[in-house]
DNA sequence: AATCTCCGTGGTAACGTTCCCACGAGTTCA
DNA sequence: TGAACTCGTGGGAACGTTACCACGGAGATT
């Protein structure tokens, strides 16, 4: 009952052209009369023909297909990123195969497999692996994302600008008086806490405070790690406002949610700022200030990114995308000697 | 410096078979000796053969791909979708091709073209059309999920069972006391409004309840939109205790922020219930009573339909996933004749 | 006027796999 | 013993497109 789709043949016979002209009208190749690409434009409408991209993948090697494996796709950061990177591939006619590895290096592996058997024209990547023989093995055009891409500095990369982040945020919580900020942080096997921390090291030698005497609590990067980090952070003997700078979004809404179930408020008593951006961040209550990863943009950027390495012209190497202090609720202001004021609370 | 892939013509050239042995022995065939398949395997494992999955689509017409066309990955609904269609697809050594529409129909267009040129198998498609031209024209197996999926009866759909969960909704607002909750609804452009609203009133006439005498507002399923419907809500002439029963989460979410703007607490003056079960629900304060969709499932269960529709046995026809009420703490409980007892406001 | 160059066109090969058919050897049945 | 059948195997065609080469005619150059 289905009949057969019509192909580049149909079109040419219908235009008494040969399919090789046919083919070379309908791929904008500008050796072509005028004429002829009009009548091949319009016989490739009447039949209502659509390049099989199939068949081109096959004997140009370009499948139009790019792949992007992240840890997560519900995680709205990944989410973000995601949605900017399909936009990209959109604009420029290709389309994005989406895997989530969660963190799994079987089945990043897996998925790696595929997209080469896919024969994807390439792959935005952010690795579980920390060591660099399975992106060593992938064979194809790729770029990394996210804060692991520093520890393979030979290949392209796209990720925030985490040294301009935590100055971001050190910034802002010194301007509100909070001097010794408590951190909470995620597990100690990832790659992006130790540049997290070594950065935010960086800034305390900066402004002449002893990183090792700030209180200091590991989690999971979810809203339950940062809970629990909070409650032992809480526990500690401590005087006055405690201020607690996150890793993480997710992680900075649990310690809002420990902080309300120790009968704490929150800016008054307890100051949080976050490290993401997530759209979450605006719902709670106070709203948190964070500093905002450009998700979305990074999503783009990689795929321009991935277009060059594509082409043989890897010029850009490691982007940094600059992140921008999100100011909601969350953070009291103690800079004018007066602890117990609530900073304002609106919705950022 | 890269050189040329191994072929199948390579492993059997190893192997010391032809190439159609070797390609029954690749791909499982039963008539093969044990031997050669050994043989076979042995050489494809030492040459580093891997299925080109386009010569395959090619020839035999099944590309191993699937298409998923919704309205946003970053809404978190959709990338719980997303994720289930994911993992299910890749069990089965299927890859997605995502794309978000955004509700626009050009957009959906393009990605549906998208779709046939890169010859996916299949698609499973949240329509943004309400007419059945597009989907008609589309010309390849396709499942429908979300509510919208109604007006296509001849097809089939996932989604799910709207009549449940507005059911769970109003028995938990009555069983708490709130015998006229007003409604928060979406722009009256959305199928999933009419729907909403019918099984509404379905619902109050079973109860005895009027529905034309509560209070009713529409806005955009966003934040924004839900916060200024609880404006004009709040507006309205009213006494007592308010109950709203949201669309939607985001929207819920956004009426908790009015609530609180206009000096009012939840749920201590206002309860609200939302519907969907996003997770960012669990993050606001009080916590977000909703009715949760099960959105991954949801994925998992459209990509096993897909399946069947692509093997010519669309046994499925309309299938509706049972939702389930996620009881935090945004609702007050009046059934005890204490009108201003607060709910207990534990984050489910 | 002869040669060279450029341009549009058409034919053919090639991409890597699966499908189809034919072949020979071994087995079963009459 | 011969016919029919099964089973594993191999050769070739086919999927739809683009890359490559060859050709003829028009215009430019010598």
């Amino acid at each position: 009952m289905q009949r057969r789709r019509p192909t580049i043949i149909d079109v040419a016979r219908k235009a008494g052209v040969s399919k090789s002209t046919a083919g070379r009208a309908l791929s904008g190749a500008s050796n072509v009369t005028d004429e002829a690409r009009e009548r091949v434009l319009e016989a490739a409408r009447a039949v209502g023909y659509e390049r099989n991209d199939l068949a081109v993948g096959m004997r140009s090697g370009r499948t139009g297909l790019l792949g992007l494996v992240i840890p997560d796709i519900t995680n709205p950061f990944w989410a973000e990123v995601a949605r900017g990177a399909q936009d990209r591939a959109a604009e420029n006619g290709t389309s994005l195969l989406v895997f989530s590895s969660d963190w799994d290096h079987g089945r990043e592996a897996s998925h790696l497999r595929a997209l080469r058997q896919a024969r994807v024209d390439g792959a935005i990547i952010n690795p579980v692996a920390d060591s660099f023989d399975d992106l060593d093995r992938f064979g194809l055009p790729f770029v990394l994302i996210g804060s692991s891409a520093e520890r393979f500095p030979a290949n392209s990369s796209v990720g925030s600008d985490i040294a301009q982040a935590v100055r971001l945020g050190m910034d802002h919580l010194v301007s509100k008086g909070h001097h010794a900020p408590a951190l909470i942080l995620g597990p100690k096997s990832r790659i992006a806490r130790a540049r997290f921390l070594r950065t935010f090291h960086e800034h305390c030698v900066e402004r002449d405070i002893d990183p090792a005497a700030l209180p200091m609590e590991d989690g999971e990067y979810t809203v339950e790690g940062g809970r629990t980090a909070m409650m032992r952070l809480l526990e500690r003997d401590r005087v006055g406002h405690l201020a607690v700078f996150a890793a993480n979004d997710l992680m900075a809404l649990g310690a809002m949610v420990a902080v309300r179930e120790a009968g704490l408020r929150c800016p008054e008593d307890v100051s949080i700022l976050g490290f993401d951006g997530i759209p979450a961040g605006a719902f709670s209550w106070p709203g948190l200030t964070t500093v905002a990863k450009p998700g979305r943009e990074i999503g783009v950027r990689a795929v321009d990114c991935l277009f060059d390495e594509i082409a043989g012209r890897p010029e850009h190497g490691r982007v940094f995308m600059p992140c921008r202090l999100v100011e909601r609720g969350s953070l009291a202001d103690l800079s004018l000697n007066q602890p117990r004021r609530a900073a304002s609370s609106g919705r950022g």
